[in-house]
Parts: C-alpha cells; sequence; structure tokens
DNA sequence: CTGATTTCAGCTATACTGACATTT
DNA sequence: CAAATGTCAGTACAGCTGAAATCA
C-alpha cells in the first residue's frame, strides 16, 4: 500500500512545518481535553505565571488572540477557580487577570503533560538534534 | 510595549512548531485564496501530478483527510477542469481521478506562489539552517 | 467627543460523523 | 450477505466580525 506523501509536497519546508505543526497541536489539544481544557486556556495561564497581571487586551497582543475570544476563555477560568478578576484601579476600563494558586498547581500539571506530548513527537530525534531544531524554529518565531 | 510570548510556552519545541506552522499554514492559504482555491485543491493536484490516477480514498488516505471532504474537494476541482473523474472500469465502485494539463499547469504557479511563501517564513535562515531544518522536519514528518 | 477596553451575539470555514446507494 | 466506495446532509468547534456598554 503506498499512503506517503507527495513528494513535492514534503520538499516544502513549509508543508512539513503546516503538518507537523498540526499534529502537535492536535496532540495538545487532545491531552488538554481530558482535563476539560483548551490550549487557549493553557496558553493564558502560562502568560500570567510567566509576566504576571494581564490586562485581556495584553494577552490577546501576547499570544496572538481575538479578545472576544479572550473573555469567553477567562471567563471559563475564573469559573474554574485558575484566576481572578479585579478592575484595574487605576484605570478601570481594564480587567487585571491574576493566576491563583490553584491555577498553578494546574498548570505545572499541564506542563507535565505537554512534556509528555513533545517527547512523544520528538522521538524520533536525539538530544542534540532537538536542540537543533528548537533554536531554528525559536529564529523562525521570532521573525514573524 | 512586551509583547513577547510567554518562556515557558516558547520553551517547548512543539509550541514553537504549532505557531510558525500554523502561520505557514495561514499564508499559504491566504496565497491560494487570491486564485480562489484553498489547501485541499492544491494538495490533491500536487499527489495527483506525483504519483499518478488516485480513487478517491486513495486521496484521502495519502494526505490525512476524510473521504467526505475529499468528495467536495474534487467535485470543485472537476468544476475548475482542473481534474477528471471516470468509473474504474475495474472495479465500479471506484472513481479515478486523473489531472488535466490546466491542472498541471495550475499546479506550477500554485507551487511558484507556494516558494515565495516559504522564502518569506524563512527569511531568517542561511540556506545551509534551511536545509538543516527541512531534514529533521522529514524525519518528524515520517514519524507521524 | 474621541478613543480604549470589555462583553456579547452571531457568522463562516473546517474537521468530523452518520446515513444511504452502489458495487464487489 | 458482508465489505468497500463514494455521496450527501448535518454537527461541532475555532476563528473571526461587528455592535453595544463602560470609562479615560
Amino acid at each position: 500500500m503506498s499512503t506517503t506523501s507527495p513528494p513535492s509536497l514534503t520538499a516544502l519546508t513549509t508543508y512539513l512545518l503546516s503538518t507537523v505543526g498540526k499534529a502537535a497541536r492536535g496532540r495538545h489539544a487532545a491531552q488538554l481535553a481530558d482535563r476539560g481544557m483548551r490550549l487557549w486556556h493553557m496558553a493564558i495561564l502560562a502568560a500570567l505565571a510567566d509576566v504576571g497581571a494581564h490586562a485581556q487586551h495584553q494577552l490577546a497582543e501576547r499570544l496572538g488572540m481575538h479578545v472576544s475570544d479572550t473573555a469567553k476563555v477567562v471567563d471559563e477560568l475564573e469559573r474554574g477557580g485558575y484566576v481572578a478578576r479585579e478592575r484595574n484601579p487605576a484605570d478601570r476600563r481594564q480587567v487585571l487577570v491574576t493566576v491563583t494558586a490553584e491555577g498553578r498547581t494546574t498548570l505545572a500539571a499541564l506542563t507535565a503533560d505537554a512534556a509528555a506530548v513533545q517527547e512523544d513527537i520528538l522521538a524520533p530525534l536525539t538530544a542534540r538534534d532537538r536542540d537543533t531544531l528548537h533554536r531554528l524554529l525559536l529564529r523562525l518565531h521570532t521573525g514573524l
């Protein structure tokens, strides 16, 4: 059975990026779904844990998502007790979002899950190869 | 303005794969939309040009798409004159799809467009880096 | 008043599921 | 009859758009 991808597509690096990236995305999403979460939930928790309190439009800008979606996802995170909302006293238009203690412990678990998924996807590569790949991708990422 | 991605996410290679891949996918899709096409149209044309006639379920399997979607996309390609359908005389359940001359010339144009998008995305990398990246991704791709 | 921020309601495209007809 | 193939209708969800409400 010949089920290989078309050579003229696999010759395109961006095609490989697209398909491998889609697979990674899908497996992470499946993993998160087991805990009733989606990719944006983890991304927002990570941003809050890394950088501290954000207004919602800052979260949207940092993560490349739409502010309308940010509102929904933060809403769900708040309902689960993972984040807290408070009006910014200095500018009452803004809603400051902070991560709770429960949010941090949950994020740690999600990160461990993500590492497992990554281990699965990067399995064909040696440690040195993985390091090389990561640095190349990082340069592309910052170049976006 | 601090609009950088969260470090704990960019530390994940699969996160970088996901976001860079999504960007690549989006730019290719935008490019194809200018010609009234989508990613699946090009993928199917490429598969037909590379390997020859396919039954629709073979196309679906090779490209990782659903047979029901294959039917729709092939329908659109046939309406545009890019592919031709014929019943397989040896097994009249199957519909053999072949690429037409117009399909081949169109595919050549799409491939040129794709090369331009790739050049844009891989801009931060040297030729040697691109080669390294491509081989690493190819190993991940075949490992999926 | 203009602009920034948040929220809500809805639209669209894609991925997917299930039912059905045809043929082996 | 059971399995394979293709077609069609419809569902679910992510991504996106637009408008209203609040506040600087």
